[in-house]
DNA sequence: ACCTGAACACCGTTCAAGT
DNA sequence: ACCTGAACACCGTTCAAGT
């Protein structure tokens, strides 16, 4: 990894989101990133070690546009919630970051912030020792899981739509389910499900 | 698509899952799976559209060994946990499908028929409407987080030993968390996360 | 009819050559 | 010293040619 001169790693990252916005995870190649910048395709390697590495450098591009001051007021329920969406806002806007965030969130300094506020909300909170490593992993899982499963072929929207016509004899429930999702939107369902582990979390304080 | 002759699609799901167990995720070409089988690369072209239907059955693949006859007795939450342990156990014993799962989840007969199990349990427990449906894409997201988290680099395990020594000034919590996480194994975590979404679901109940 | 190998249009990355 | 383009070793996939 050499010195850079005339680009900033953010220049890269923009340029790099640009793409990766414009053309999917398919059009996210080195070529296409340095004619976005109007460099040669090996001047990246200047900043950049490899592809894995400027993925990285997207990932928390987005991430970095997350405000991770816990909010001030209102019981820990809420302001986890709070911490919780502003996750999922940032990556909605830019929806084909999606496939690339399990395999960068480990060591990404923003998951790090960001799981440091939801940390400081639980301790508040009353949690520490295990129950405390328990609720940011689940957290953690359910945000992940269910941002993939909102963005990466609904359950909702266009998806159930398709399931709502099953087999009806082979998967009865499912045909039934699939019907009542029709009207049950992204945000209730992310917020039900959310509202759900956080209710689990309460009960353990009682 | 045309009619198969010499290879059934299981044999072509198999030598391709080998393939992927064997090399991970970047050795899974069609060159190699190929060669797996004997044939030519170009041979797999009679039976599978293109690249991603192939993933798509090793994908079927793995999720065809899981038993999806909901368990017999027992409270609920306790036959939820076991179909839900079954999907984890058959993606832990192929680890290397698990970035595959996410973009394969949909129109997956063995997701559908998964789903449809959990759905009988659910129902029988008493959730109809809305709150079937946050109930099933709650479990399906924290499943699908959880196994990812598990998989791609881990906060318990090797991740948590460097995490431990992050900057304690910058990340107070994070560090003491770190700690604390090194005492909770893989199935503790899993469990205790999907603990909280069931105890969440109970309480809707009363 | 079924199968195959050469060929094409891409990748990421190495490296010798430019200034 | 910084940057670049040709070249290499791969991909997935097309298609003309084999039996």
């Amino acid at each position: 990894m050499p010195r850079p001169r005339s680009l900033t790693p953010d220049q890269l990252a923009d340029a790099a989101l640009a793409v990766l916005d414009r053309g999917g995870l398919a059009g996210l190649t080195m070529r296409a990133v340095g004619a976005q910048l109007g460099t040669s395709t090996m001047g990246l390697y200047r900043y950049v070690a490899d592809r894995e590495e400027l993925e990285g450098l997207v990932v928390e591009r987005v991430l970095a546009g997350v405000d991770v001051t816990p909010p001030a007021g209102g019981p820990w329920q809420h302001r986890v919630r709070v911490l919780v969406d502003r996750v999922r806002a940032a990556v909605g806007a830019h929806p084909a970051v999606v496939p690339l965030l399990p395999a960068h969130r480990h060591r990404s300094p923003g998951v790090l912030r960001w799981a440091e506020a939801v940390l400081v909300v639980l301790t508040e909170a009353g949690f520490a020792g295990t129950r405390r490593v328990v609720a940011l992993r689940a957290l953690l899982s359910y945000l992940i899981g269910a941002i993939q499963l909102e963005h990466l072929g609904p359950l909702a929207g266009a998806g159930t739509a398709a399931m709502a016509q099953l087999p009806r004899d082979a998967f009865p429930h499912m045909a039934e389910t699939a019907r009542d999702a029709r009207g049950v939107g992204p945000d209730e369902e992310f917020g039900g499900g959310l509202a759900l582990l956080l209710d689990g979390l309460a009960r353990q304080l009682d």
